[in-house]
DNA sequence: GCATGCTCGTACCGATCGGTAACACAGTCA
DNA sequence: TGACTGTGTTACCGATCGGTACGAGCATGC
């Protein structure tokens, strides 16, 4: 097995290069824009090996997004183990960290929020997927502005919500230089305009 | 001519009436979603009827998104005279506006962030519109921050940047009760700590 | 009458869409 | 040796994709 190295994709099942591939394709061009015989043709494969792993390209591509889901909680957690006890520290790790990836070449925003876009239809598998990473993300959000002791949490959690993915549409309206740039100090503006007075001056993050 | 009412759409011309069945189906379906045989379908006219208005699928996109981008200078600037000299309530007048249209039903977020994620090929030309429509909003609202006085006009205008994308993509992820309900609020907190400080207290907006 | 434009529709094009039937071929068990 | 199972292949399906050649209908000007 595995009796041919092929460039990049090293992996040994064709269902597995199918998965690797469509997620390449899926994120760069969009997932309306790539038909499954693009996919299997750069995967190496044949359209039987995609449908003996995926029931359908929709299923294909909600798979997709749950990988994606699940990478995005892993980084997620990552921040938040790495600042125990200091969710104002864990959210400004979370989004350097972010504001760092959102400026490699090749970025193009939040898989899972594009993927809502492109499939606005209420009950169709690849935004079921995405709708419910985004309301965790929010609710998460929320969560942490509480655990910040912010005076309103809900509305400091939804501002970050906003700031977020306003930062995922605007790195692929802008490129590098889009106004993600600023989006860890604005959260940090965001975050002591919502905190509670204290006696004088400014606080560090 | 106008001989038959149909229903919603009594505009006179095939051409007309692609027009605007269009921009219905592309702004609530999305662009990719919708053929050119369901736009004349249900826009009671033929494919030779399209493509004599339009050169091409595309070039209809970019049409209905050139629409698009002018009914929205128009709404911004109608905000702009609405408070003259007074770049603050200029923009509190614009989110609070947007915000009680987002809650419509049927709001998608905006036409112009959706087709730039439904396309993000460079050179493509409903791509080229949207994207000439953010640059010159962000310039935009630079110039508001600052003219407000801000001490980072170009952070101040970068966060409310974000901010409005944000708010668009929100929209369509979490519906009416979305994130979208703080725009103007939160947008007021980022101006206070953008603004230089006052002696003391609050300022209204 | 009759030609000139102008708008619209019928019928069609090759290419691609997502998806499938039938089969070849290996490795594993008895 | 032979049956089984899992993974690969070739070749095909009807439907739909964006786009077009060609002519019908109809008002106007002479």
């Amino acid at each position: 097995m595995n009796r041919t190295a092929e460039g990049a994709t090293l992996a040994l099942t064709a269902g597995d290069r199918i998965r690797d591939t469509a997620r390449r394709l899926f994120y760069h061009q969009g997932i309306r824009a790539i038909g499954v015989d693009e996919i299997v043709r750069r995967a190496r494969a044949t359209k039987p090996s995609l449908y003996r792993s995926f029931a359908s390209k929709d299923e294909l591509a909600a798979a997709y997004l749950r990988d994606w889901d699940r990478a995005f909680w892993q980084r997620f957690e990552a921040a938040v183990v790495a600042r125990p006890d200091n969710p104002r520290a864990q959210l400004h790790l979370l989004l350097s960290r972010l504001s760092r990836r959102m400026r490699l070449p090749g970025y193009r925003g939040c898989g899972l929020t594009n993927a809502a876009i492109e499939y606005p239809e209420a009950g169709h598998p690849a935004r079921r997927v995405a709708v419910a990473n985004k309301r965790k993300l929010r609710r998460r959000l929320r969560e942490m502005a509480a655990a910040m002791g912010a005076r309103q949490p809900s509305q400091l959690g939804d501002a970050l919500t906003l700031l977020l993915e306003g930062a995922f549409v605007s790195s692929q309206l802008f490129g590098r230089d889009g106004p993600g740039r600023v989006l860890s100090q604005v959260a940090g503006q965001l975050i002591d305009a919502a905190l509670p007075r204290r006696p004088a001056g400014r606080r560090a993050h």
